[in-house]
DNA sequence: AAGACGTGGGA
DNA sequence: TTCCCAAGTCT
């Protein structure tokens, strides 16, 4: 008989001690119980709109979010209410927000959970997860903190704090480092408030785990922290390295008729999808009036010529620099309807201002608008 | 599985 | 001015 094998590698500490877990966990909890700050969605335990709130903050600032949450709540106040809802609604509720697919797939799963689940929002993350723009984070929190379920969450304040409590190694986006944060975040989530302990773990990244100048003085878990411990804070985690932003350049067609302005409404898919805009195509940088006429002509489906340039909007987005390049445009009939857009309509500025559009293109129109596109 | 998808605020 | 990025999801 031969021996017994001997494992081929070293036995591996486990995830996590449970002193140590505890410690871990009384001490953000502790923190939070403290130190948290006062945002409306704490004051709620509607589902929905804890819901909403978490959909909001995805990428996205609080206090850019908390005017936008209180709104939408008015004007769409139950999960029915929202499902019912007109879609250019529910995006002209969303102006200016950004990551409008955030809004579409709000509407598409307030749709489904009426549809499915009787207008009552699932409580368990595996089942919120099956809904359109719930991803493991939305998921997560939204069954820990309406429904009280010990279901983990990993966002960019987590991973954070993670990384420097653990010394996790590794850039945003390695397998292992994430496999390595969710296993973390799913040890030490089990226990009493889960809700309130997911929440203290992202407040205390928002707060005292900050990605400059961390507050490691006032700091409830330093005791615990290995990157501190070691001098490390500052290189944990890596900074996540970012693709140059892409240049696109867009023909805008200004084209005033009887006081109003001529505005098109974008496919649902893609950049401002199922936004409102002046009607713009994308045009390469050195593409002559006459041919943006043309390309402009072929979207609309009836001939424009250029009277005038109007000047350039140019904004800045995370992945891509915008050129929005206005154009004084006339035509002989006025078109109700074209191929390349959902929908056209003629607008006032009054009418414009209530309907869904980019900040970017509300940008633009403004500008039109000082350029004189309406001027006798 | 990288890349697309917005915006406003702070350094 | 310019750069970085903040409670991610989808394809």
């Amino acid at each position: 008989m031969s021996p017994p094998r001997k494992r081929d590698t070293a036995p591996t500490a486990p995830l996590l001690p449970p002193e140590r877990r505890e410690r871990v966990r009384a001490g953000l909890l502790d923190g939070y119980d403290r130190q948290k700050r006062d945002l409306p969605w704490r004051r709620t335990r509607d589902p929905y709109a804890i819901w909403l709130s978490e959909v909001m903050l995805q990428q996205t600032q609080v206090a850019t979010v908390i005017p936008y949450w209180e709104r939408f709540l008015q004007r769409f106040p139950t999960v029915e209410a929202l499902a019912s809802a007109p879609l250019p609604d529910v995006l002209a509720a969303w102006r200016g927000l950004g990551y409008y697919s955030r809004a579409r797939n709000l509407h598409l799963a307030a749709q489904e959970v009426v549809a499915r689940f009787g207008g009552r929002l699932p409580s368990t993350a595996a089942e919120l997860l099956t809904l359109p723009g719930f991803g493991r984070y939305t998921a997560g929190a939204v069954a820990s903190i309406a429904f009280g379920e010990s279901a983990p969450l990993v966002d960019g304040n987590v991973a954070r704090v993670l990384s420097r409590l653990f010394e996790v190694e590794g850039a945003p986006g390695d397998r292992a480092r994430e496999a390595r944060l969710w296993a973390l975040a799913t040890a030490l989530v089990p226990g009493e408030r889960p809700g309130d302990f997911n929440q203290a773990l992202m407040e205390h990244g928002a707060t005292v785990c900050r990605p400059e100048n961390p507050l490691c003085l006032l700091c409830s878990v330093r005791e615990e922290c290995l990157a501190y411990r070691h001098g490390r804070v500052d290189e944990l985690p890596p900074a996540k390295v970012r693709a140059a932003p892409k240049r696109m350049t867009l023909a805008v067609a200004v084209w005033a008729h009887a006081g109003r302005l001529l505005l098109a409404r974008r496919a649902e898919k893609g950049l401002f999808g199922g936004l409102w805009e002046l009607p713009a195509v994308e045009v390469d940088d050195d593409t002559p009036a006459p041919e943006s006429a043309a390309r402009l002509s072929q979207a609309l489906g009836t001939p424009v010529h250029v009277e005038a340039a109007l000047g350039t909007v140019r904004r800045q987005l995370t992945h891509r620099a915008l050129s929005l390049r206005l154009l004084r445009v006339t035509g002989t009939t006025h078109p109700t309807h074209a191929p390349a857009f959902q929908e056209l309509r003629w607008c006032t500025p009054q009418d414009a201002s209530s309907l869904g559009m980019s900040t970017a293109m509300h940008k633009a129109f403004e500008a039109a608008l000082d350029a004189g596109a309406l001027a006798p």
